[in-house]
Parts: structure tokens; C-alpha cells; sequence
DNA sequence: AAGCACTATGCACAAACGTGCAGAGGGGAA
DNA sequence: TTCCCCTCTGCACGTTTGTGCATAGTGCTT
């Protein structure tokens, strides 16, 4: 029966993890075989019974953390990643540890606005279990395409933020882009869009990636058929270096004048900003640029990276300082 | 050099318990070997830069523990154990469990007051650390006796302590038994003593465990020399049943009239209940009559105790009731 | 009641891990 | 410099842990 079997994932959990026993030594308290408490102790993780956190000690930090820290004014976590890894191992390790970051951070009661994209996808592929009461997921920005809806690949984004924290979800089924700025206005003031409208400003977290323009091997917006080659000539021309949530900016973080943004479903930046907690995760170093522009912008208050990333980032501070 | 092994053991919790790799993908990141990065780990657990902890789902959890928490209002850690076990190694992994459970409770700028007692000892023995600002650990009620300063035993439990929170110690080098209550009140009015005294007025933590009158194996109060045989008589005719820090209370939680308590160095329970965390330790079932005056007394919020004596705890109570 | 579908269990093997020991390295002190 | 002392490292071994697979159990349907 599964209600014993909680029982026996907390016992082995407290057992394991506070008193040090052995899982042999568990098994033969619980009148079982060990391969069973192996399993209920991965479940206890899994389920997020357990909780492990690091804590880093701001003082003694690398001195890498230090650096951005200070310059930027936020909390920064440089996922430990070797440079020669390829990029899909790289997103694939700072998505865990992103991940696993978060998990704290989230509370009951909270409203999470969260983004699409590959890193996110990456992210919620590995969130752990919390429990928590009364708590909202809410799309940040629309995800249909010209070719395509989108409904399935940011969907399945929001689903597995709202199953790992037993939260709402609530989803915003618009495009990305609108071809007609006044097709926006027009659906702004639907009450189905006004409802996700609402929450999002009264969002407690965000949650997002950022898009890079001169990545190497560009973002899901610049790629994946959002933009027809007018928009991307515009782009090319308005100094545009990244996007957060389909949201563009330039290298100095302003984005006044950037017709595409009239056209865009993401939340303004000067919204953006009065999120409590903002959280951005970046993984490879191609997408320094956007980062560099989303930083100037201050859309983030935490910030998780890779170590190569992290790394080029305090380089070019370095020279310009 | 050990920075850049402080370093490398960040690094390296990071690596195993955020992205699960293994410890030797990490020893070939980090350029060592295997069983280096095995014991980078355990530092970096001793040392508290990893923090694991157990959330117990308190709608879900055992009934045992929502029983205990609605009869007395308490927070209550029941920790699992045989009841097979002897008093040692029961008392040696509630001990553990109790040292790991209070840890993520203690917290910067905390006033920590700390009892003796086999129970304390054993605790002090397994904590883990937390590096904390500020803190201070004072000792609640004096240990010498009639024939040793008793300053050893008390101020080892404190030390510990003191190196695990990284937090200043204010022993209390006074007996725990004056002969003359007289001599209390004169030292009671001493600088040195009122300095400890407002340290305790101020605690925002304190940590305790139960004397029993009645145990089949006495504590340390009322067999280590503290009380003569005059002393020990008044106690039988005072229907007392326990003590915390000294401080005796009969069954029904009530302390008024008991002569040995003007004599006493520990705190009066009307101040032990001001404090906002009061956490009690108890491991082994011949607690059972102090541990149920002390919660008479209400003295504890917050209470962690062995499975056995946890369920002579309710079965009393489900008799009573 | 029988059948079915699904989950939980224990076994056995492979992978991962902890630790005693011997040797290497790295400061002081003479 | 040389010696000594102490700490850190890697190896090798035994222990502990994860997991594919076959089986036993459980609950639901017909």
C-alpha cells in the first residue's frame, strides 16, 4: 500500500540522510530488501522529500562569482562546467543546476512567470518535487508561430514547472508575434487575455533565458520561423543584441523604438523589472551578447551561467573598466 | 594550498549534488583523483557547505507525530528507531538526528542557550556546521558540583557548539547547586554573573534535554554527586519528576514551592518559556515522566525524541483521555 | 471468479564509493 | 641545507549502492 511506502521513503530518509545509517542497515529496520530502500530513497529525492542545498559562501566564493556579483549588483551561481564540453552537455548541466536552485526559491502563494525557449525547456526537464499551496505558473509570452501553433513545446515547458510544484498553470495562447500591432491591442483587451495580463504583473518570480543575435547557433526566435526577413533586416538595423521573452533590446539595455517589440506578446522590460525575483539562466558563451544587453537592461536578480560564459563576461568587463 | 581546495570542494558539491555527476567525472574534471574528490565531499558536508535536509509533509506524515504536534501545540521530530536498540545507540542517533535537525534553525545574530547533560553531550558530538555572524552560545545553568568544578564536561558540550556556528561561548562558572540560597542571591548581583544573566533574558534559541527522578538509569543530575541525600529525600516528598537545567517540576508542570529550586543556577520556567525556540531532546523511554511534566510545564516548542518513547507518549495520553 | 494490467519486490551483477596505508610534497626549525 | 613533521595524494581493496530482469503481489474489469 503507497501510504506505508511514504512512510518508509521519510524513515529511510531520516535514517540515511540525518543518521548516517546504511541502506543495509535500513533495510533490516523496515523488514525489507535493500534494493527497496534504494529505490524509496530515490524516490524521497525525487519527490522532493529531501532537500540538498550548497551553500555558497559569499566571502570565500571564487573569485569569478565575486567579480559579477559586485559589478552587477545580484546574485550570481557560475555552474562549474569544463569549457571543452559541447554546447548540448553544457545547457544539459547548468539546466540541473538551475534547476535544482530554483527549487528553493520557490514558495507557496508565489506567482511564476516563466518564459520558452531551448534553456528553459532544458530547465524543466529537471525540476525537483516541492510542494507548495496556491501557487500560479504563468506563460510569459505567446508562442505560436507562423507555421505552427507552439502550443506543445512551450505547454510542455509550463506543464512540468506546474507538476514539480503542484501549481496552477495558467497558459497564454497567443503567437509570439502579432503580424499587426493593432491585432495586439485589439486582443489586450479581451478579458481571456487580461486574466493572464493581471497575474503577470503581480508576478512574485520570473523565469528566463535570453536570446542572442549573434549567437552561433541562433536562438529558438531567430530560427524558428517567428520572423519572416523583413523583421530579421529590421532587427539588424535598429543595433538589437538579444531578447528576453521576445522582448528585444540593444547592447545598452534600452529598447525605446523598437517597432518589433509593439508587435511582440512578452512583457515590456520596464515590467519586467518591477518582478521581485527575476531569474536568468544562460548557458554558452554565444549568447554573451544578449546577456551583456539584458544585464545593461537590469532584468535579472539572479543570474545562473556556465563557467566559460561566466568567464567572458568579467574578460570584457575587465577591458572596458 | 587550501584555497583552491575550499575551491575545488564547491566545485565539486556542486558537480555531484546538483548535477549528479559521478565522483569520477568530477575527479577528471578537477584533475585528481577519485578518491580525492570522495573526500573533498565529506569536507564539504562537514563543513556545511552542504546542507541536506528533510521536509516531513506535516499533512502526510506518520500519525504518531500529528498526534504528539496536536496534544501539545509543538513542533516534533520523531526519530526512527528500533525499539531493540540500547539506551547508547538510541540515545547516539536521536543524538545525530537532533544535531542535524537544528541546524538549518540556527541562524546569524542568534542568542543560543545550551543545557548539560548525557543528552547534550551526545548532540554536541554530531553537530554540524554553519558558519554564522554574531552568534553567541550561553550556557544555561552552572555544572560544578560538590566535588569537581564540573567545568570540563559543560564547557566540552559548549565549545562544540561554539566551533560549529562559529559563535562566541559565555560559559557560566558557577555550581549548579548552591548550598545556601543565600549565596545565590549575593552572586546573583556579581557583574560577571549578570552579564550571563542578560545573555539568557536575550536567548532566542535554547536547547535542553530532561532529567527523570524515575529512570531506570538516573541522570546525570541526580546520581553525578550535585545533590546530597537531604537534598534527594526533599525531592521524593515534593512529588517532583523531573528537571530541565536544573530546575525541578512536578507532573503537572507546576515548580512553585520546591525549596531546591531557590538553590538552583538554571533558569525559572516562566523566563525558559519567554524564549521564542525552545527545542528538548529526549531519547529512551525511562524519560517518560520528566519529558511529560516538561511538556505539562510547556517548556518546549519544538521537541525531538525516540520512536519508542514517543509512542509511551500518546498510549498514556490515549489512556488518560 | 477469472483474467488482465500495472506496480512493487528481491536477486544478482556491475558500478560507484569510502578508507587504511604507503609515499610524495611542502613548510618551518636547527 | 638538511632534517623533521605534518598534510595531502593515489592506490588497492572491501564495502556500499544502483539497476535490469524475472517474479510476486494488487486492484480493477468483465
Amino acid at each position: 500500500m503507497t501510504l506505508s511506502r511514504d512512510a518508509d521513503a521519510l524513515r529511510a530518509a531520516q535514517m540515511y540522510y540525518l543518521q548516517d545509517l546504511t541502506m543495509d542497515a535500513i533495510a533490516r529496520e523496515l523488514r525489507t530488501s535493500r534494493s527497496t530502500v534504494s529505490r524509496l530513497l530515490s524516490a524521497a529525492r525525487e519527490s522532493g522529500l529531501v532537500q540538498i542545498q550548497i551553500r555558497n559562501p559569499l566571502d570565500t566564493g571564487p573569485e569569478l562569482e565575486g567579480m559579477i556579483r559586485r559589478r552587477y549588483n545580484l546574485d550570481v551561481h557560475v555552474v562549474p562546467v569544463l569549457g571543452t564540453l559541447n554546447e548540448a552537455e553544457t545547457l544539459d548541466r547548468v539546466a540541473m543546476q538551475a534547476a535544482r536552485t530554483i527549487g528553493p526559491l520557490v514558495d507557496s502563494n508565489a506567482i511564476i512567470g516563466v518564459a520558452w525557449g531551448s534553456t528553459l525547456s532544458a530547465v524543466s526537464r529537471h525540476l525537483t518535487r516541492k510542494i507548495t499551496h496556491d501557487s500560479v505558473i504563468v506563460q510569459l509570452n505567446g508562442a505560436g508561430n507562423m507555421h505552427t501553433t507552439g502550443i506543445t513545446y512551450a505547454s510542455d515547458i509550463m506543464r512540468r514547472f506546474g507538476s514539480a510544484y503542484g501549481a496552477r498553470v495558467e497558459q497564454f495562447p497567443v503567437p509570439a508575434f502579432f503580424d499587426h500591432a493593432a491585432t495586439k491591442t485589439a486582443m489586450w483587451n479581451e478579458r481571456s487575455v487580461q486574466r493572464v495580463l493581471e497575474l503577470q504583473a503581480k508576478m512574485s518570480i520570473a523565469i528566463f533565458g535570453v536570446g542572442s543575435v549573434h549567437a552561433d547557433y541562433p536562438s529558438h526566435v531567430y530560427a524558428g520561423g517567428y520572423l519572416d526577413e523583413e523583421d530579421l533586416n529590421a532587427l539588424a538595423n535598429s543595433d538589437v543584441v538579444g531578447d528576453v521573452a521576445t522582448v528585444f533590446f540593444r547592447a545598452d539595455g534600452s529598447s525605446d523604438g523598437i517597432v518589433l517589440n509593439e508587435r511582440s506578446t512578452g512583457p515590456a522590460l520596464a515590467q519586467l523589472r518591477q518582478v521581485r525575483r527575476r531569474i536568468c539562466v544562460v548557458s554558452g558563451v554565444s549568447k554573451i551578447n544578449g546577456l551583456r544587453g539584458a544585464l545593461a537592461a537590469r532584468l535579472a536578480t539572479d543570474l545562473i551561467l556556465d563557467e566559460a560564459t561566466a568567464r567572458r563576461l568579467v574578460d570584457y568587463e575587465g577591458l572596458t573598466s
